[in-house]
DNA sequence: TTTCATCCTAAATTATGTCTAATTCATCTT
DNA sequence: AAGATGAATTAGACATAATTTAGGATGAAA
């Protein structure tokens, strides 16, 4: 999504464009695609130092608000991230990365909508072992 | 699940059995099925006036921990719930109420697998709004 | 230029973890 | 069956991280 866009998104919302809100959405579009709040605030202090935090979470939520990012809650905390298309997020139970993975099925939402549910978004969190970690022999002795 | 069958598989893991364990594995008997840490130490400290947050902190990790329980994440905290079965979570975003609902497809973390991950669980979470609210006409408009 | 949203500062809240001493439990020994 | 023992657990107070709130100051947009 490029930035006009994004603009367009927020004013569409009637956000108004401030500098700290420009500031985020910069940081968005060089982000890895997964972020926490802190993140964000980690780096966007540094060109803005006036920023706190407490803005910092109202301006994702805005940002959240107008389409713009998605979020997700995982291992304690709000994650964000740009990946608007149907996925599932995959979290390392040992290192805590989070990836993207398809889903391979549609209509996850099917059976709350035949139970008169309007359904805005779904998320599918799958929590395991990544490639990495299980390879380096980190996974905890599941003693049956 | 039994409360014979809950103790034997605190047992297997080699928990001790405890009278406050025993009261949270009581409450979550008589339980709706959906509870944070907060509703389980609000109930059980009724009945075991000396039991703390912390513990019972500790009991519901041990609780989960022995298969008794599963959890996620939602509204910004821990939700714990006695149905092991795949299922989806339905949270309504005016309300907040949570509810079990069916997902049609197998498979959820296969493609997880396919990349080389070895999966533990699949959460999935359905947001939105639930037939009670959506007739008071609580929905917040969406202006597009 | 006025107005209202937004931002800043600071402090409160909420969820959860950590530390230590005191207590309790499971098991072994009589 | 009762007591001793060491390991596990608890109470209670405090620590920390994530997030929200309140109220005054500031700046974007009409």
């Amino acid at each position: 999504m490029a930035l006009t866009e994004q603009v367009e998104k927020l004013k569409k919302y009637n956000f108004k464009i401030t500098p700290q809100r420009l500031r985020v959405i910069e940081y968005i579009n060089e982000s890895p695609g997964h972020f926490t709040a802190e993140d964000v605030y980690k780096s966007v202090v540094k060109v803005e130092p006036s920023i706190t935090v407490a803005t910092v979470y109202n301006i994702l939520r805005a940002v959240t608000m107008s389409g713009i990012l998605t979020s997700f809650e995982a291992n304690g905390t709000t994650w964000y991230e740009t990946n608007l298309e149907k996925h599932a997020n995959f979290v390392c139970l040992s290192c805590g990365k989070i990836e993207d993975v398809e889903i391979g099925c549609n209509d996850l939402g099917k059976s709350a909508e035949a139970k008169g549910f309007k359904v805005n978004n779904v998320d599918v969190i799958i929590r395991g072992y990544c490639r990495e970690c299980l390879s380096k022999g980190l996974i905890p002795e599941i003693t049956n």
